[in-house]
DNA sequence: TTGATTTATTGGAACGTTCCATCTATAGGC
DNA sequence: GCCTATAGATGGAACGTTCCAATAAATCAA
């Protein structure tokens, strides 16, 4: 129970037999500070066990160490590797990452924003919500605090972005696929109101084009970001007269949700139906068959947007380049067999 | 860019002709205010582009509305469940728990932890790393702010503990090993520096010892709680002279690792060795094959934690009584088929 | 010795809020 | 007309820190 009232600096002086400011001193670790002195203070400290007031402080300072992670959907790996690349770099840099999670909710992504901006963040990394209206980070850049968008960009926004290349990776994966000889592909999953959708489709109907994939061999079909999404996906596919062979997923968790329900068919991915994710998440690896996909650099991704956070607070500025990070096609089962045995002298491993 | 200087109360009173306390009234919807006053505040507020500085307002409060939740391991989809059900009910409650990631590191937890309290947290709830020194949360309870764990509990503190019946757990995942004809079992994964680990293998062994399974056939293999720790223990298990045919692991991830592991040697879980996980994460249901497991509501425990820290915080004690969860088994391919056909009269739905 | 410089330490005025005690109208009761 | 309520608004003193300017003590140059 100790004592009932939180001590303070001033108890830490009285302890002590310094002023408070000297305490100040100390706890900022200032050289100015006798040692002796310094050793009294910090055993003052331990003794009545005081626990420093970061709010007291940032009213007179005006920047804290705290940056705020909003993130749209925690129970997604992709984002915990996200997360765990940024607080790498933070942990680094001695601050310490709020993290706090939408659930790819607008309004609670709204609460969210407040809560981190009241506390007084130094920063916000944000993997906007689906759906967040174009106004919503106004209110945010007016106070000036810097903000880094990952993975997803707003569509008229001028807020910097770290996210992979879209575009290019949903064009190997589908150029891949055609070169396994495939005519009839579909693209599954996401919707059309996001950015990195519109990206990813871009990417796949681009590889299409210039492989002369005639249009009415192109399936796309929209649905949840999640395993359901997926296995509905598949579904309304097959059940067209002209059904595709191979899918190019929107993410990870829709290809799962696809190979999940080729097996419910009895088929096999890889043998009966091609199918690429995209993210390469860890689980892609150890799932059966394995998946091929689109690896992004997730933790490197979160790395880089945490440095470019910290350049921004440092530079006390609020604008930064966007970044988009090189992706590359991991080959593994779900795509099916290597066929080498044709020997057409090019490679997968390009 | 707008003006340089943050806006405060001051400047909203100045703008709308009123005093700061009347602003600070309306701010606390107050009903003491003339609603034309209050309209006319708020309109101020909106257009000076005022955000509310928290700290300050602690400074004289001395009560904030903000939960840390301290999380070993968010890779862990485990987690990541945990967390969104917490999240549901703080939502409610119209308060915003931030999230920290500790990555199974008692340093990095050190250091969250001071930061958090430095923050002023109204309440943290922990999942504390793995070999957290005893004392790790003196200052914190001394500090008087409450503190509430889950799914761990250190040996011999008395924080109160939100957890599923680990022992329970493992005992009737055990006696369903042993119902469906396996002499020989294994438990695998963990290490016994975990209180965790030594009430799920107690049920474990409790369970062995009941059925009569004598101790020459019981192996125990620790190893990482991942997927890798798993694939290790198998190795390890089946180089054994007399190898087990079953095992029940500590989690799911293990419980992954050990099937990927049979699959590397060309054997099935289930027909060739019973897998038994441990959390019942989403996964399990998708995984190839299906993954038995134990349930231990994952998302009600994440609820259970967040009802109990708001009790003890509008209780203003540090105090509360542990919370153990109920747990059951869902059957599903990785133990091996349905021995129906045998009619021994004990159904598995028990 | 004196004055200048350096080294340690210190009081006091912010910072942006809340909350108590006051104050001013206006209304009501007689 | 006076007194008392009541509703609405307000000034001022905290809260726990930082930082500037000032001081005191010690060192040095002459």
């Amino acid at each position: 129970m100790a004592s009932r009232a939180k001590a303070t600096i001033l108890d830490i002086a009285r302890e002590a037999g310094v002023s408070k400011s000297t305490v100040s001193l100390v706890l900022q670790g200032s050289g100015l500070i006798r040692p002796e002195t310094a050793v009294k203070v910090r055993k003052a400290i331990e003794d009545v066990g005081y626990v420093y007031n970061r709010g007291a402080a940032n009213l007179r300072k005006a920047h804290s160490n705290v940056i705020g992670m909003v993130i749209n959907d925690l129970t997604n790996p992709f984002f915990a590797e996200l997360a765990v690349g940024m607080e790498r770099v933070f942990q680094a840099a001695g601050i310490v990452p709020f993290i706090a999670n939408t659930a790819e909710n607008p309004v609670r992504q709204e609460e969210v924003l407040k809560s981190l901006l009241e506390q007084g963040v130094a920063g916000l990394i944000v993997s906007p919500a689906r759906g967040t209206t174009p106004g919503a980070f106004r209110r945010i850049e007016t106070a000036g605090v810097p903000i880094v968008f990952t993975m997803r960009r707003l569509p008229e926004s001028r807020i910097p972005v770290i996210a992979p290349d879209n575009h290019r990776g949903a064009f190997i994966a589908t150029e891949h696929l055609i070169r396994k000889g495939h005519r009839r592909l579909a693209f599954f999953g996401g919707s059309s109101d996001l950015v990195v959708y519109q990206q990813r489709l871009g990417g796949f109907l681009e590889a299409c084009e210039t492989q002369g994939i005639p249009v009415a061999n192109r399936t796309i079909v929209e649905g949840e970001t999640s395993r359901k999404g997926g296995m509905a996906c598949l579904e309304t596919a097959l059940a067209a007269p002209e059904p595709p062979s191979a899918a190019l997923c929107f993410n990870d968790a829709v290809a799962f949700g696809v190979m999940l329900a080729l097996r419910k068919r009895g088929l096999e991915a890889g043998a009966d139906f091609a199918v690429v994710g995209f993210d390469d998440v860890a689980e892609a690896e150890h799932y059966m068959p394995a998946l091929t996909s689109v690896a992004v650099d997730t933790a490197g991704l979160g790395e880089r947007a945490a440095h470019v956070m910290l350049k921004m607070i440092q530079a006390r500025t609020t604008r930064a380049e966007d970044h988009i990070g090189a992706v590359s096609l991991v080959v593994r089962e779900s795509c099916g067999p290597s066929r080498s045995a044709r020997g057409t002298g090019m490679g997968d491993a390009a």
